[in-house]
DNA sequence: AACGTATATTCCTTTACAAGAATATACAAA
DNA sequence: TTTGTATATTCTTGTAAAGGAATATACGTT
């Protein structure tokens, strides 16, 4: 797993935009209202998420709408997923444990 | 979901560490030592993992013995599933938009 | 009690990065 | 081609956080 995408998302304004474009795709300005911030401040957000490798952008006119991209989501259900062999792991001792009465 | 967890994960040192004890729990030497990193290190880390909730310690003699907590993982699990929801959709447009020929 | 091992904490320095303000660029419409 | 709208970039400043070195604390052993 790629300690960039916990980067991108670390910071809380951009995980908040990750939010709203999981809805849909939008344009900066709409992000920027929506989450209350100033416009300079949603371009350098969403141009650190396009730096990830977390949105893309398609000019429309004299906006850009920007979307998620799949991938790094992907790659992160997977690795989180992964996981699960841990808890059942974990869950086996505590029974092999509970049957020691 | 939390920006915490991802600021935890941002660290790449940090990111190993949790890799690391997914596979068991860990003291702290050991952890430095299968990282080649300082000792110091290795328990600032911990602390900044545990502090955000991602592990737990239990104490075994001198030493500490680290270990993944499920709950955060479970919930960024979650997070990253509702995902689907929306590659699904923008799927639909996309077939939608086929069946147009 | 003294020493050794395991871990935590503190202090210092350096670096990354977020916000604000101002400005630049791109495109559209009149 | 001037004006307006949408977005990006630059510069500056403040702050958080990581690493190194040194030291403190905790526990065990003799």
């Amino acid at each position: 797993m790629n300690s960039l995408t916990f980067t991108a998302l670390a910071e809380p304004t951009r995980l908040r935009i990750v939010e709203l474009l999981r809805e849909e795709p939008r344009s900066v300005n709409q992000i920027a209202t929506l989450l209350n911030i100033r416009q300079p401040q949603a371009s350098k957000h969403l141009h650190t998420l396009n730096k990830a490798g977390l949105v893309s952008v398609k000019p429309v006119a004299q906006q850009r709408l920007y979307s998620l991209n799949p991938e790094p989501f992907l790659r992160l259900e997977d690795w989180v997923n992964s996981f699960d062999r841990y808890w059942n792991q974990r869950l086996d001792n505590l029974e092999e444990l509970l049957k020691k009465d």
